[in-house]
DNA sequence: GTCGCAAATGTAAACCTTTACATCCCAGTG
DNA sequence: CACTGGGATGTAAAGGTTTACATTTGCGAC
């Protein structure tokens, strides 16, 4: 049995709220007192009770982490990213995945109820509706690449169609025409966005972007490797892959070699996210850098303004610009290559 | 505000002790009451505190996981099977990462006390004594790669010491000698665990492991890339590399290629962890695989084992053993490297 | 119509804190 | 000496739930 702050006050000759005063620094309490209650505490080992605290101070010193999966690097980095900022604070991280399905999504809220202080929450694929339904109310929430227009809560988004775009048009510059893309799949934000990216980069140049070379991956290397295979059937080869995130790419270029296919000579390939280990790949990844662990941090941050009410009432709308990541994946193609361009269009 | 039972209660016309048997299921309540309560609830969006319950209880549907790092797919792997397991059980992860710090392990172990009902700890750097003395009592612990000979815990333990022998086996029976090594640092358990069986592994063929061979890494891959710009300075190149995780070896296989050397023709390289990414950079990465994500199960399985009491006061102490993955980063070599065998042993 | 019994429901204590308010004590003042 | 005021400490309520125990209800049997 776990002792509590009354066997403390008993044992120092005290009452309760003397030793929480001691306990909560502040109060008024006479040096000598507090150096016999702090022994007392030291002695028994004693700790308050956090289910108590917490239910009369309203306040967990924990914040919710609510991530769509913890496959791969990108999510890992966001964790670690979350962490050490809340560590900062002296909180902590309770982690959750909702693997996009609203119904453990609404679990998990459920659970964070009363749980946590405020709530990070990414969710690219559900829609919003029924996420803000099942919003905690009174409740700091930060939407990190959520589909929504609800002003009413700090969000934090990636900026997947300018990166998309300046990576198309990246490829376009060297020279590809023929450039086949594998997505995150449909109804995915992050996808969408980076779709949105790609077509209008080509239609910027005069391109119309062929459906034929839109392969649906959903962001895992499996899925990447698998969508690469598809790609090697078609007749005329593209000269690039654009993989719509990193481990795709990665997946990719597995498929590529099986296949025979060197990496940049035959065909340049290219990914989204820069994660840690994409520049240790070889070839070197070439790749839209995301700020990845800072994406957790900043969510992180931003909730702490909402807590310390530096910004009561002011929601934030943050756009997380992206930044080209040049390795060696990609390669400048000749001429002869672009006459492709009219079947593309075609 | 949010609604508490007794708001329910009222709008239900029924009293709290009702509410909190249609919330608890089982009791006998009459359907027709059970009906209306639950209605008033689904209206209400009520959600019962978790800290009063906590309070009364002594349970908190939480397991805290402390982990001694995020980085990189290993960790990430851990608490992504340590997520799913906790899942089925309709429970949930406080994470924490404690840089292998024995204030942030304290600082952690604090927080969680009173907020989880069991722990998983990892920690194969700071040694047991320090770690004993910090673990709530009477919680349910697992102990994950930690040095310690206490039975008192659960302990789940690698078999890096079979493993890594293995592996240097699979080396020497494909012709190599030299054979350079990436360690994970001193005093690190896992680390500690894998030289003993590369070393034991080199003895047992009568060869003399060579402590120039031996180089420092700390698990990530900058480190494993640095120590292989360090392994290439040595006037005879080994053979061989073989890093005592992953993260290490991609480090590493990026360093060797900037130099121009080619894998496996020019070297061999393998890891250890086989985390999923290594199958699929290039060349495919021989390793030794561990159940990482089955790790974190475990553990969290093992820790409702004890919570259900199935076994309560029985320690178990399981040891997970490893596999030698074969790919394509390693290859045989002929006898004329075999020649450099003395050069080795001196 | 009364009684008895079981099922359904209600009451209140307990869990452990924090904190507003009450009390006590003592020094300083008139 | 009586009184004031303020610092130190104590008392008790509140926070939201579960549950042992108490009470009510409903119904069949006599």
């Amino acid at each position: 049995m776990r002792s509590s702050i009354v066997d403390v006050a008993n044992k120092a000759g005290v009452s309760i709220a003397t030793v929480s005063r001691v306990l909560n620094g502040s109060d008024k309490v006479k040096a000598k007192t507090r150096e016999k209650v702090m022994a007392v505490i030291n002695e028994m080992k004693y700790a308050p009770n956090p289910a108590a605290r917490g239910l009369i101070m309203k306040k967990t010193e924990a914040i919710g982490l609510l991530l769509p999966d913890l496959h791969g690097e990108f999510f890992s980095e966001i964790i670690r990213g979350a962490d050490e900022a809340v560590q900062q604070h002296g909180y902590h991280l309770i982690v959750s995945s909702s693997h996009n399905d609203p119904k453990e999504i609404e679990a998990a809220l459920r659970f964070m109820r009363g749980r946590v202080d405020a709530i990070v929450l990414m969710s690219p694929q559900v829609n919003s509706e029924i996420l803000l339904e099942n919003l905690p109310k009174g409740l700091p929430i930060v939407l990190l690449n959520c589909r929504t227009d609800n002003t009413h809560y700090d969000t934090i988004v990636i900026d997947g169609f300018g990166g998309a775009k300046e990576m198309t048009n990246h490829l376009l510059d060297l020279g590809h025409r023929r450039i086949a893309i594998i997505t995150g799949g449909e109804n995915n934000l992050e996808s969408e966005e980076r779709l949105r990216g790609y077509r209008t980069a080509m239609a910027d140049r005069s391109f119309t972007p062929a459906r034929a070379l839109e392969f649906a991956g959903n962001f895992t290397e499996i899925s990447g490797y698998e969508a690469a295979k598809e790609i090697l059937k078609l007749k005329h080869h593209p000269t690039a892959i654009f993989a719509f995130n990193d481990s795709m790419a990665i997946g990719a270029i597995k498929a590529l070699r099986e296949e025979g296919l060197r990496i940049p000579s035959d065909i340049s390939i290219c990914g989204f996210d820069d994660i840690p280990v994409a520049k240790y790949i070889s070839p070197s990844l070439t790749s839209v850098h995301v700020p990845i662990s800072d994406l957790g941090a900043m969510a992180i941050n931003r909730v702490f303004d909402r807590l310390t009410m530096r910004s009561r009432d002011t929601t934030a709308h943050v756009f997380v610009p992206t930044k080209l990541c040049l390795r060696s994946s990609c390669k400048k193609i000749t001429l002869i290559s672009n006459l492709e361009k009219e079947e593309n269009v075609a």
